[in-house]
DNA sequence: ACCTGAACACCGTTCAAGT
DNA sequence: ACCTGAACACCGTTCAAGT
């Protein structure tokens, strides 16, 4: 996304670009899943660079991880774009991919998701780029939304608040599968894909149901 | 919970119950919101008590972190139960109440909830006690699933799956709430109340439809 | 323009010592 | 049994100084 490696890395003084280098590192860190939070001192040794050096390119942890936040959610939204261009175009199908694109996203990078989401360490609406890149995301939401409904195959109601309920159900079982709050049945890829399912079928046809004849299932 | 004020308060030394004052200082920073993570000294600073002194009723910072957790559960454990008492026992209607609960506790108390669920300042995993608080909210779904079940009107499968599911929804909302990413028609109580009749809807009847032909709406 | 090193305030944790 | 005070390692942030 930036600019700053077109020139032949003339490594001037110290390190070529180091702002990179240290969302980078950051990130690393974050899939090594130390970071109970992270650490700009720690990122700084792992780059390593004087502690002092991030303050030339953010000017506190705050932004840092804000820049981190957002390069979680460029990431996220391509695999979720990713996803869907490998399904068919239909309503179900689109929810059920951009359900799996979500929940594995969450499974492979649990840190940088919880980072991502907290809402403990920063505050999302000070940094507008932040803020522009989940509404990245958000946006996906919306168009499955939108062409359900122009299919006739998804109910009809304002777009962005359809996506809203959409993402919440998607949200709230990657947070609650990576902290192990639906154990047993969500372990492991088999255990994800039952999940994915499950919310799909959930999104689409809804918990309740008005026969009142038994059936088995 | 804790059996400590039942003698008369004989304030021994310095302070009767610094344990629970302590979890109580706690809280009190939380809603305040000064909290981007809670912080010891501050706590027993706020209590009057050296910063040392609560090495003798909490191991560590996690630990303690971990008791305001638990606290946090049992009141969401008690405001669910409250709400559902004060509603008809229909599913629906009983979908409907856990539904506002959640999203009006998580709307009245955001930091708390943060904490509680954030996945970045305690493994929740480590601490049996907070692990059954948190059961006990999910025991409230399961419940309302089962009893839906019961009356017919919610549909066939393992009650801790579809719980699962809709706990998911239930997060996911209050999180996305709380982070302002549902702006703006979640702003104030009558958005909140929008945003619940919304995931209850969606919950009861799915965002699918079978039938082609356009209805105005 | 970009980075280093020393310095400061502050936090988590420990431990010997107080009552 | 319960709390204090000094001490240590470590982090975020600043600033004068280096290249």
């Amino acid at each position: 996304m930036s600019n700053r490696m077109d020139r032949q890395k003339p490594k001037p003084y110290h390190h070529g670009d180091l702002r990179h280098a240290l969302i980078q590192a950051g990130l690393q860190l974050l899939t090594e899943g130390s970071a109970a939070s992270l650490d700009l001192r720690k990122v700084a040794r792992k780059v390593g660079v004087s502690h002092s050096a991030s303050y030339y390119h953010f000017p506190d942890k705050q932004s840092f991880l804000a820049a981190l936040n957002e390069e979680g959610f460029h990431r996220l939204a391509q695999a979720i774009q990713d996803a869907l261009n490998n399904v068919p175009d239909t309503p179900f199908e689109q929810l059920q991919g951009i359900t799996r694109a979500y929940l594995l996203f969450a499974q492979a990078h649990p840190w940088l998701m919880r980072e991502m989401f907290s809402g403990l360490t920063i505050e999302r609406e000070a940094f507008s780029s932040l803020y522009a890149a989940s509404k990245e995301v958000y946006r996906f939401y919306v168009e499955v939304v939108k062409r359900g409904q122009e299919q006739g195959k998804v109910i009809d109601g304002h777009p962005c608040e359809l996506a809203s309920v959409l993402w919440s159900l998607l949200h709230g079982a990657a947070m609650l599968l990576i902290e192990h709050q639906m154990r047993p049945y969500a372990d492991g890829p088999t255990g994800v894909e039952r999940m994915v399912r499950l919310c799909t079928q959930t999104l689409y046809t809804g918990l309740g149901r008005e026969e009142q004849g038994s059936s088995e299932c």
